[in-house]
DNA sequence: ATTATTTATGAAAAAATTTAACAGAATTGT
DNA sequence: ACAATTCTGTTAAATTTTTTCATAAATAAT
């Protein structure tokens, strides 16, 4: 590895015959220089093809225009789509983006937020996880912090918190089931008390309240991880149980997925003697047999709004700390 | 926002009531230091939660702990699973990657380029994309550089290029679909030159030749765009116009999922009247209906093997421009 | 013409760290 | 006691950019 750098301010500064300052006020067409030397020196910045250093800009500015985005899995097509809409926006603001995948490991977390705010970052989106430890250290930092998805339970009112309106989601999906003729719904959900989890357990429980709807708590049926064979294993046991259930909420389409899976193996009929729900509308509930009917949200709003208020906090275009909920839509497909 | 940034070294020194030099010394473990002061001083440390800040570092040492990846679409399954292996082996290194999404464009591939080495950073992968043009003055730049899944076509030998063995996967794709009987195989393919998809293409051709299968140029059915809509519309067109196949090698799963979707609405059935293969194994294949048979590439290890090469040529601990290339797997489902 | 004002530019400091050279002090070895 | 080794501080340079202050030059006002 030769240099690996190119011509700074001061050879620029050099070849046009002007001071380092002079440069650098054409450069970022700030202060005052006469149009004559802005061309002298823009001839020599485009002629050796001159590049700002960032890193020495960032030291003396302390403004890196970078961020740092947390997220538990790149992975999951759900996570992508925000983090995609993230970096797209972020690309036309002129800003890059450390992307930092957790896997829900707390200790990682932690280690990265403090390499990240080492490495100057201007700010960060934190996309789910566990996010309570770091929270509160985090809060102290002084960057802008926007949380996605799950809400971190801290106690804190200026947070920005950026989510889907998973409640509704809820109220949506069973409302779909009970329309469709359905009494006994189970609900399939993950274990922890996770926020948009227990925002789609409310509205589930919710709209069974409204139509005078009483089932009992083996209704609620409980999966450690979010992920296909635990929902299988756990929809396999209730059968095997005897419990008698019509339609299934799965709070995610991997968990439908299982579920379907399940049914299949016990040759139940889908939708005929089960009905299935989903939630998030990834791509493989569209091609899954049957198709999944399922509750969508929009990652890439979720990840530009998310994107557009940080850079804006950053900026100091606005210091509103206000939360953003955004709507989900039913789609409706074969298992229901 | 307040001051964003904690104690400097120079507070570390005081505090400790050492110099600069010796906080430098016991920090970067560099140089003599009494085994007093190294606790004197890491004392401090710890009790003010002290961290370096890396972009003054970086200024001096030209060096950034930071890599950049390139990867045309984050949300594809494959493109992921790559970025996750890469960003878990930088973690352990203490290196930090930028995520950025092209989306094929060439400006923005350019800008992005520009960018990350105004940023600093110390290396970089590039994942497919077209990379024709910015290769060139990319090689210039002294940064090490990757080239994963798609070959550059530049005229330089010192590049490291790491794939799957795409020839192989056509070989198996095709001698599968021969195994069961098959003679008059459709290849669904981009119509663009990727060298990926060239090595599969030669893999089928080789293979047919060696069963002594001659098919026309009809049986090369290439689309615009790896989408699901494009290869429907492509098979059923071939349909149409009359075309006798058996089988058909589709060059991603994505395409393969799309040929099925138009076999169904024709009424062909799967796998007795024509089977299908793809290649990828992507999560969907599993689950669509009927299960796809696939050729398997290894994500996490083209990551994986890309990251460590990388750090390793950043680190001086080698300085080969060798290629990898990876073996592949057949897997076999309910289309064949 | 002389002062006042505006405009353009340079010089120098500051940002946080690393590195190196040098020098003095303290410790150890002989 | 003298030499050698080890530790530490001081100082300075280096990284690049931005910013403040001061000054020189040009223009306007009286």
């Amino acid at each position: 590895m030769k240099s690996k750098k190119g011509l700074s301010m001061k050879d620029i500064a050099k070849l046009s015959g002007v001071s380092v300052a002079t440069v650098s006020r054409v450069l970022n067409n700030n202060g005052r220089f006469s149009e004559e030397t802005r061309k002298k020196v823009m001839e020599v910045v485009e002629k050796f093809n001159y590049q700002t250093n960032l890193v020495a800009r960032s030291l003396r500015t302390n403004r890196s225009q970078i961020i740092g985005v947390i997220v538990p899995d790149i992975t999951n097509e759900f996570f992508a789509a925000i983090v995609l809409a993230i970096e797209s926006y972020c690309f036309l603001k002129g800003y890059s983006v450390f992307i930092c995948n957790t896997n829900e490991d707390e200790e990682k977390e932690t280690a990265y937020f403090k390499d990240l705010i080492a490495k100057g970052i201007d700010g960060l989106i934190y996309i789910s996880g566990k996010s309570d430890k770091i929270s509160k250290e985090t809060l102290l930092k002084d960057i802008p912090i926007i949380f996605i998805d799950r809400r971190p339970n801290i106690s804190s009112n200026d947070i920005v918190y950026i989510a889907s309106d998973n409640y509704k989601g809820g109220v949506l999906a069973t409302e779909a089931l009970i329309k469709r003729g359905c009494r006994n719904i189970m609900i399939l959900k993950d274990i922890r008390n996770l926020s948009t989890v227990t925002q789609r357990y409310l509205g589930y429980r919710d709209t069974l309240m409204k139509y005078n709807i009483n089932l009992g708590e083996e209704y609620i049926v409980n999966v450690k991880k979010v992920d296909f064979e635990e929902a299988r294993k756990a929809v396999k046991e209730s059968i095997k149980k005897g419990l008698t259930f019509d339609s299934i909420f799965a709070c995610t389409d991997w968990l439908a997925l299982g579920a379907i899976a399940a049914l299949k193996e016990e040759k139940i009929a889908i939708p005929d003697r089960v009905k299935v729900i989903g939630f998030d509308n990834i791509s493989i509930s569209k091609y899954s047999h049957p198709a999944i009917s399922t509750i969508s949200q929009n990652p890439e709003k979720l990840g530009k709004t998310a994107a557009k208020v940080l850079l804006d906090l950053i900026e100091g275009k606005t210091n509103k700390t206000t939360n953003y909920i955004l709507p989900v839509e039913l789609v409706l497909r074969e298992t229901t």
